[in-house]
RNA sequence: GGCAGGGUAGCUCAGUGGUAGAGCAGGGGACUCAUAAGCCCUUGGUCGGCGGUUCAAAUCCGCCCCCUGCUACCA
């Protein structure tokens, strides 16, 4: 089978807080997991994202602590480096948007969609707020809803009667930022003519219909009711500077310039690659695939706006596929950086181990609706599933073989019983079905694909008994056992693009030297005679004190 | 308000026309290699509500209720 061409972009996350596990469970988790797997296939693989360092909260959050947004997005962006390299999110590169690189690549985009007639100038009327010096987004406006009066509706939406707002209309409007009276002042913008790619969108995304139901027909929904010319420029000082004369005070917008991010952040990596023009296999090549990963409050940016800019520009492939996952919730409610309400990666990766997370949230991933995370859910799946379903296998295999056959693979004589051929085409079999799932971005289903895989194992050795065998027929144990080896050998690989650190480990438990990744997707024999190290238990059994301990951190504030 | 997704066993969820499923929790049992783990059996559900189509509906249609998200200048 030829390589397939896999481009991996992941959600470019705003580099105003760390990042929580609902962030890892909605894209960077499946995105890491599904690039695992191709590399594992021998596919051709390019997973790229960064951190988005522009934008107005950024700035708000600067001057809340008496710094600069240059401060504040340095900080997390080492914080998020950090946090995916002790995760092992597999990114080929993770850089962010204020790099050289990433500015001339958003203003070529810029400069040949206005050449193209794609972007236009035209005033806009806008709030500002002058105690600042800034011009305000609706959302930094409050005032009382001139429908029902409510006083504390925002610039776009009043939370008392649901109206949709334009911030001019509020009465009394006072700034988030300030609590000064803003001012209408008029400014001159640049405009995405979105409208104009409405039906070209439509038509391509009719034909997605391998996208997830929740993606396609919401962005069926939004060109239905039409798209509307969104204005791509901002009065800021702070982002990628307009190329335009005249324009010299203005940044482009945040949105339209972080999705850029995807093909400045390949060109990037090629570069580094030392090959400047690597990139072009993975966005100008018909048959390479592009996946996005991210949560759902990012699919119109994806779906829309992002494929229309690359309409708009020509020549580089459109994404395949949005695998958008829903929310992680913590304990019932929505993750909240003000409320505390999180899991905070540098916090969780300070404290415990790597794969019982990686666990728990793809055996949850939010692939249909919104998914709850709770610690004693986290305690259940580590110890119950981990532990005693997979972990445990190995080891009562591994130093039952210790014990018994001098540390070594048992030598079967003779064919092989029924039931263990029967058991390694379970194994093989699982490979083409898990295959088929993370092929499609069920990572559920793959992993529960596998774990039936290691409870159909435990099935097995019952039945087999080789603790008893051993005493009276050394030939039957002798090829119980060697076939559980192989089943773990299997196993591992199976599970690991799910569980890179542990699987290692087990690879290691049954006698292999090499990287677990050059035996592909598929079951490695394990050969008779190959010594077998000291097993060690793959994982820790957690005390329900835990839950205690971590539930009372929710909410509290650092 | 509009749009989208979801509402199935105590919990977490799978199941898109043909006699209601899994894991965990609860109850019982045989075993003993293993981190008292694993294995077998079992209790448990008017599939959100009402109506309709059909020989047959968790599944298709209509109305209603509840949860989540989006609603375009927060990204």
């Amino acid at each position: 089978m030829t390589p397939q061409t896999i481009l991996v972009c992941v959600a470019w996350p705003y580099a105003n807080t760390p990042l929580h596990a609902g962030q890892i469970a909605g894209a960077y988790l499946p995105a890491d997991i599904f690039a695992r797997y191709h590399r594992m296939r021998g596919n051709r693989v390019l997973m790229v994202s960064g951190s988005d360092a522009h934008g107005t909260p950024i700035t708000v959050r600067a001057e809340a602590e008496g710094t600069t947004p240059q401060a504040v997005f340095e900080r997390n962006h080492a914080s998020f480096v950090d946090t995916f390299a002790r995760f092992g999110i597999s990114f080929d590169l993770f850089t962010s948007t204020a790099t050289v690189n990433h500015a001339r690549v958003a203003q070529d985009m810029f400069t040949r969609l206005i050449e193209a007639g794609h972007i236009y100038t035209a005033e806009q009327t806008l709030l500002f707020d002058a105690k600042v010096g800034r011009f305000l987004p609706d959302r930094y406006v409050e005032g009382v809803c001139p429908r029902c009066g409510y006083d504390g509706a925002r610039g776009d939406q009043c939370d008392n009667c649901g109206s949709t707002l334009d911030a001019l209309e509020l009465l009394q409007p006072r700034s988030k930022l300030s609590d000064a009276t803003p001012e209408p002042r008029v400014s001159e913008h640049f405009f995405l003519r979105l409208s104009a790619f409405n039906e070209q969108l439509r038509t391509w995304v009719e034909a997605q219909t391998h996208w997830r139901p929740a993606v396609r027909n919401f962005t069926l929904g939004l060109l239905r009711e039409g798209l509307h010319d969104r204005a791509i420029t901002r009065d800021l000082d702070w982002g990628v500077p307009v190329p335009v004369p005249g324009f010299e005070g203005k940044r482009i917008y945040v949105w339209f310039e972080a999705v850029i991010g995807y093909l400045s952040a390949s060109m990037e990596w090629a570069e580094r690659a030392g090959d400047p023009e690597a990139w072009r296999a993975f966005w100008e090549a018909p048959d390479a695939r592009a996946y996005y990963f991210q949560g759902k409050d990012n699919v119109p940016f994806h779906t829309t706006i992002w494929p229309a800019i690359l309409m708009g520009y020509g020549g580089l492939n459109l994404p395949y596929d949005v695998p958008a996952n829903q929310y992680v919730t913590m304990s019932g409610a929505k993750a909240s950086s003000s409320r505390n309400w999180a899991v905070w990666m540098p916090d969780y990766l300070d404290r415990h181990d790597v794969d019982p997370l990686r666990y728990m949230l793809a055996a949850v991933m939010p692939e249909t609706s919104d998914a709850d995370f709770t610690w004693a859910e986290y305690v259940r799946r580590n110890n119950d599933e981990l532990v005693a379903t997979w972990g445990n296998l190995v080891h009562r295999v591994l130093t039952l073989t210790r014990r018994h056959f001098e540390a070594c693979v048992p030598a079967p004589e003779g064919a092989p019983a029924p039931a263990s051929t029967a058991m390694l085409a379970r194994v093989d079999a699982a490979f083409v079905e898990a295959g088929r799932h993370i092929e499609a971005v069920q990572l559920r289903a793959a992993l529960q694909t596998a774990f039936a895989v290691a409870q159909e194992a435990n099935r097995y050795l019952d039945e087999r008994a080789p603790w008893t065998a051993v005493r009276t027929d050394r030939a039957h144990a002798a090829e119980t056992l060697a076939t559980a080896i192989d089943v773990i050998a299997g196993l591992a690989s199976l599970l690991r693009p799910f569980l890179p650190e542990s699987c290692e480990r087990a690879w290691r438990l049954v006698g292999q030297a090499d990287a677990i990744e050059s035996a592909g997707w598929t079951r490695r024999h394990v050969e008779a005679g190959t010594p077998l190290p000291e097993p060690a238990p793959l994982f820790t059994k957690l005390d329900d004190t835990l839950v205690e301990e971590e539930e009372s951190r929710l909410g509290q504030s650092s």
